[in-house]
DNA sequence: CACCTGCGGTAACGCGTGTAACCTTGGTAG
DNA sequence: CTACCAAGGTTACACGCGTTACCGCAGGTG
């Protein structure tokens, strides 16, 4: 009687050592074809053999806890926060890491706090993180990975991070900036969409933040209106829209934006005549709705420049410039 | 001189042991409280007092090269790859996972072959592999997961793949459904869009393949057409439309129908009149649409019982039943 | 006094790697 | 003939962890 059906053994080098006849040593010589030492042809080309023959794939996790520093890249995120603008960014990234020999691994665990989520994190003992909602972040938390031996920490946040490596994303300025659009544009009392969905509540209290900066240093108020990503939740607010009495609108994103337009336009409210839009992240869809949305646009940090910056903070543990997020209006009819 | 400013040492459990005066395996015992083996509440203290204090946290790869088992499950998708509908589903799944101890990790790499792509995952050494899109998974590429130990492949796909434990998942009976409903509605030239987005192709082509099939055993006839997710590929398309001559489409998706709605409209050619359109996925924008789009909704299984079916595949090596996908469509005035 | 019986602790091994150090062999110069 | 060397191979160790076996010691019992 054999064991699980399945149950093959995992394949080690150690055994394609004794299918070429030869020892480990040589083995792992010819698999990364280390300079140091030479390998006659013949014995390479019976390792090879032998390693195509089983299948050998080298064991990622032995061979970092052998280097003492693993090629794994982290985003701690969880799949769903990151737009559609965000994804294609950490794809392009993927790819440029690839280049460099980094492997990145998407992974958020669901935790109260920024220390438990760091030692989450920090169990994979990954190379460098890149902490797309570096405000979230406490010095206390990098401490934690840096204790556990990651080389780089990369922050995208408004304020430094204390150990950290920060790049200059103030997602204040997003709130700022579009309600400084309204405002110009006439508007005295303006709504700020907090959407309910989990995990974006630390992008969307910064930008809530900054949109009431700028009313302080105006005449208008700010007033923050809760909505969550569905219909009912659409129809309710617009439900009570004239009783808010908000002329104006920052709806966190343009995919709220276009759902809230919805919503208000079933409700006899007309944009912008009653209350003007304005989204955020540009979408390809933003400019197709109606009446066509405002939004404000994020240019990101390429992700070649990034990739590179990941790299010297993890080689040689240097400092690089990150040009960061530069976000600026894409006007439109909405508002 | 030092070293680099924050080369700090990783922290390990002899780290822990030193400080608290014990021997490493005592550590262990007490940080994993091992029931096998007691130890004295002082000691104990003492232990966890020394963790705390040098924010010790475990090294999960050598944990689990330990224990000739690791807790990871690899999802190899590219983070953008996944519809705003599949990214929800997997952030439950990763909630669910997390329930059994496990930890769901998102990474796609680039490469050539199935084959190629499964040595690169297999380099983790995952207890598990989750194929969104099993279709592209070869027996062989199987064969290399499983001779490295990953204990489980769980495969959506539309055909049993040899050696993966297959979920029904058949993206041809989603372009099927769409094409019967539109030739149902008396559309005889169908186009269905084929989106040029990277990673898309694994998903288009089997929907194209269902239009195909529900075309020949009927009179309509299906046209594939390509469409890139931007303003221009879409007017590009819509400005031969005409000379296309189709009077229905399948677009893939509910964005790209979206964006193929408003390059219509904008050419002058009417939905439904001259054309009917139908997307996938009945997001929440969809009903939203001008007019509403009608869309194939598909119920995916639970999260939880996915989660429940891959502990049983890697704990036990059984071979769970798990409800496959069930598409089905949502009529709204786009066709 | 010899003997068992928990209790609380430690030494030591192995998981799969990469690599520094060493060993063997044949060829060649002194 | 001895000394040396380069080429091509192997042995041995460490990475951080979990666990099995063992050990000292106290207190009860025959």
């Amino acid at each position: 009687m054999g064991e699980k059906p399945t149950a093959a053994a995992a394949v080690t080098s150690a055994d394609v050592a004794r299918l070429a006849g030869v020892s480990r040593a040589t083995v792992s010589f010819v698999l990364n074809n280390t300079q140091e030492h030479r390998v006659s042809e013949t014995t390479r080309a019976r390792v090879l053999a032998a390693a195509e023959q089983l299948g050998y794939v080298p064991h990622a996790a032995a061979r970092s806890l052998r280097a003492g520093r693993s090629n794994l890249v982290l985003i701690p995120a969880s799949v769903s926060a990151a737009g559609s603008l965000v994804s294609a960014w950490v794809d392009d990234l993927e790819s440029e890491l690839e280049r460099h020999g980094y492997v990145l691994v998407l992974h958020a665990g669901r935790f109260p706090d920024p220390v438990s989520s760091a030692r989450a994190w920090a169990e994979l003992r990954p190379a460098a993180v890149v902490a797309l909602d570096g405000d979230s972040l406490s010095g206390q938390a990098v401490e934690v990975l840096s204790r556990a031996g990651v080389r780089g920490v990369l922050a995208f946040a408004s304020r430094e991070v204390p150990g950290a490596h920060t790049v200059d994303f103030d997602q204040s300025r997003i709130g700022a900036l579009a309600v400084e659009h309204l405002v110009a544009r006439g508007c005295r009392k303006v709504g700020v969409v907090m959407p309910q969905e989990r995990g974006l509540g630390t992008f969307a209290r910064p930008r809530l933040a900054g949109a009431e900066g700028v009313a302080a240093r105006s005449t208008a108020t700010v007033t923050p209106v809760d909505l969550s990503y569905t219909h009912e939740s659409a129809a309710e607010l617009a439900a009570r829209w004239r009783e808010l009495g908000l002329d104006g609108v920052f709806a966190y994103n343009d995919e709220y934006a276009a759902l809230l337009l919805h919503a208000l336009r079933n409700e006899g409210v007309s944009v912008p005549g009653d209350v003007a839009v304005v989204g955020c992240d540009d979408l390809v869809l933003s400019a197709l709705q109606q009446p066509p949305l405002t939004s404000v646009r994020l240019d990101l940090p390429t992700p070649a420049q990034v990739a590179d910056a990941l790299h010297e903070l993890v080689d040689r543990g240097a400092r690089p410039e990150v040009r960061g997020m530069e976000p600026f209006l894409v006007h439109r009819q909405s508002s």
